[in-house]
DNA sequence: AGCACGCCGACT
DNA sequence: GTCGGCGTGCTC
């Protein structure tokens, strides 16, 4: 019997050469999806069967013809415990792989449990059955009929829409995406839980996309609350690698109902889906920023369309390539379901800004805070009242600085300053880790004078403490909360009624839902307004919408609820938007800037990143790059921008270029990427100093 | 990426 | 005389 040919997905990295998936011979037919083992020059990998119909007689077209002389190698031991990736499986990641411009097993692999890795036929297929006899003889516990609020009239008009598309998905050709579009407060879990229970009730599993592990647990908790009579499992990589494996073969026997998860769910096999929810949407968190970087949000709605599900996009601030998709209009291809008011009629606090710029200066510098809003600070605070200040910066200040031969902390790995953490007594590098403790004098000049320049979290702390004397002050930061267990406990502690003003990044601008505060008070956010990076202001607009929305969530409170701004810029329209908490105005007039721009949704760009030790060999290669894109097929209407170094252009000794490519369709882009990427990986090899090279495709900042 | 093979310095 | 440094080359 002659053996047949298959075609497998294995872990090879991308600037291995090897792209595609590698072919081997079977005794057996494999099904496409079916796990395996091959061996891979001395190694042996696990694979997907990607292709069974490969011809048997000669070599497979797509094989390099040196390897085609030789005779294919027989595959290794199969998982037959395990039942085959489905069709739809395949096809999201041969999509993304090839849209994302990864190889199929790189990006297969890298999205499959890292346990599954580990375990060889025998011990998966023992895995399998001891799952399986436990969830039998543990069947999911039905308690008390759960309490299902009563939706408002917005949030029952947005189920009907739902409703329509989940129950005429099978008829009609594929319900488009939702967007969820309402303010914090509105109400959008709720319709989560409703379009969820549908799904459920229909025999059909749900996949719910939150951006951060930290939002996991209290979703979590309200799905596990209203579904008692279903499994639900996480998927993140906070879990411990045998919970991950576990919760995956939950998800893909269909045991589990309910799979939340962070960007890497998209991915998980669910042979019942019926509902995708991604929350947020707009967050920046869904796009992976190393390897393959995919958008877990762009990616949602490929497979819903790919598998015929509605997939329900939430969000206060929608991304402006969501939003323009919702548009009224010829173009229109997402259903837009407004939440205009807050639950039980609580109201968006009242938005107050503050002009720094006519504040007197002491000693060239203005104050902290504006007398004002100390004030507000204090009354609330004798209130009883909670306040949550935001300053967008951690440590004690941003550089250390010597006043007499003007040295500042600079990292001597990277192109960036060592932020001062008075705490720690360090300079630290927010890029590379470096971390060195705080001179005494400066290291240039022996001058004792050296001083902070600017301020984070750490130093408004201490200086509200001495502004509001007897206050209870907390910080929240990724250095307050970075131990395990620290963060719970920091917002245990602000849930309590423990903490009269809380100081803190954009993390105590996400999803926790603090009842208490009632005024918010954003700390001179201006930078955002004129950075290089087009999507700043985008991202600022949500900060702050986030931000306001944590005050006044109770609705007694809401009347009184306000947010301070202090800015150098009032009359800015991104403030005159946010003031009436109108998102529609400010996405016009980003929108009308895109488009005069020529930038995203109005064209489509990728980055050609690369690193080496020496700037020069980066340089040289990314002009070889551009040279080569301009003589192949689809390059016309395609721009080629000079390379520049990003934001931060050196890190860990590593300096980076990257270089934007423009399109003015994903169709264009896509093609000449397609020629461009076998060429690069050709031209690397004349390049010896090259550290590393990458493409990413849709990037979030240029 | 792994894991080879391959040619030049300090050690039992 | 070996052990071992990491340069460069290959893996269906």
């Amino acid at each position: 019997m002659t053996a047949l040919t298959v075609s497998v997905a294995v872990e090879a990295p991308q600037h291995s050469g090897l792209t595609g998936a590698l072919h081997y011979l079977s005794e057996q037919p494999l099904a496409p999806g079916t796990l395996l083992r091959v061996p891979l020059g001395k190694r042996e990998l696990l694979g997907i069967v990607w292709h069974d119909d490969v011809p048997p007689a000669g070599a497979p077209a797509d094989m390099p013809a040196a390897a085609a002389t030789h005779q294919l190698r027989p595959v290794g031991e199969v998982f037959h415990a395990l039942p085959p990736m489905a069709p739809a499986w395949l096809a999201l990641v041969d999509f993304a792989a090839s849209y994302y411009q990864r190889s199929v097993g790189e990006l297969a692999l890298s999205v499959l449990p890292p346990e599954l890795r580990k375990l060889d036929a025998p011990g998966l297929a023992k895995r399998l059955a001891r799952l399986i006899k436990k969830l039998d003889a543990t069947p999911v516990a039905v308690h008390a009929e759960p309490v299902r609020p009563q939706l408002a009239a917005e949030q029952q008009a947005a189920l009907g829409v739902f409703e329509a598309a989940f129950l005429g998905a099978d008829a009609t050709p594929r319900p488009p995406p939702m967007l969820l579009h309402g303010v914090t407060g509105s109400g959008k879990t709720e319709v989560y839980l409703h379009a969820t229970e549908r799904v459920l009730a229909a025999g059909r599993q749900a996949l719910v996309l939150v951006p951060e592990i930290n939002l996991t647990p209290q979703l979590e908790a309200r799905f596990a609350e209203r579904f008692p009579g279903h499994r639900l499992v996480a998927m993140h990589s906070g879990l411990t690698p045998v919970q991950r494996l576990r919760n995956w073969l939950m998800a893909h026997l269909g045991r589990a109902d309910i799979v939340l998860g962070t960007r890497m769910s998209v991915f998980a096999p669910l042979p019942r889906l019926g509902l995708i929810v991604v929350d947020e949407e707009h967050d920046p968190s869904y796009k992976q920023q190393e390897g393959a970087r995919y958008s877990a949000r762009d990616l949602a709605v490929y497979r819903a369309h790919l598998e015929r599900v509605p997939v329900i996009l939430g969000s206060a601030t929608p991304s402006l390539e969501t939003w323009q998709r919702a548009l009224p209009g010829p173009q229109q291809r997402y259903q837009r379901l407004a939440l205009d008011a807050r639950v039980g009629g609580g109201a968006l606090p009242r938005v107050r800004l503050f002009d720094m710029g006519v504040l007197p200066r002491v000693n060239g510098q203005a104050p902290v805070l504006a007398p004002m809003v100390i004030d507000s600070l204090r009354e609330r605070v004798a209130c009883g009242e909670q306040c949550l200040v935001f300053l967008n910066r951690r440590g004690y200040a941003p550089v250390l600085h010597c006043a007499d031969c003007g040295w500042k902390s600079g990292c001597p790995h990277c192109s960036a300053w060592r932020v001062f953490h008075k705490g720690e007594r360090t300079l630290r590098c927010h890029h590379c880790g470096f971390t060195e403790r705080v001179p005494r004098a400066c290291p240039d000049c022996g001058n004792l004078d050296i001083a902070p320049l600017g301020r984070g979290t750490e130093k408004l702390e201490e200086q509200l403490a001495e502004l509001l004397p007897g206050a209870r002050i907390a910080r929240l930061d990724a250095d307050t909360a970075r131990g395990k267990g620290q963060l719970e406990s920091r917002l245990a502690e602000v849930h309590a009624g423990e903490v009269d003003v809380l100081v803190g990044t954009q993390m105590v601008t996400k999803g926790h839902d603090f009842r208490r505060i009632t005024l918010v008070v954003a700390v001179n956010p201006d930078s955002a307004l004129f950075a290089s990076d087009f999507r700043a202001p985008e991202r600022l607009f949500a900060l702050l919408m986030q931000a306001a929305g944590r005050a006044g969530r109770n609705a007694v409170d809401s009347a009184r609820s306000e947010m301070w701004v202090q800015t150098w810029h009032p009359q800015h329209p991104l403030y005159a938007a946010l003031k009436k908490h109108d998102f529609g105005a400010f996405a016009q007039s980003q929108l009308a800037e895109r488009e005069a721009a020529g930038l995203p949704p109005f064209s489509h760009l990728a980055l050609l990143r690369a690193e080496s030790r020496d700037a020069a060999v980066a340089l040289a290669w990314l002009q070889e790059a551009a040279a080569l894109a301009a003589t192949l097929p689809g390059a016309d209407g395609v721009t080629l921008y000079p390379p520049v170094p990003p934001a931060v252009s050196k890190v860990a000794g590593i300096e980076r270029l990257q270089m934007l490519v423009e399109a003015p369709s994903r169709v264009r882009l896509q093609r000449l990427l397609a020629h461009w990427m076998p060429a690069l990986h050709a031209l690397r090899a004349r390049h010896k100093g090259l550290a590393r090279w990458a493409i990413d495709v849709d990037p979030l900042a240029i």
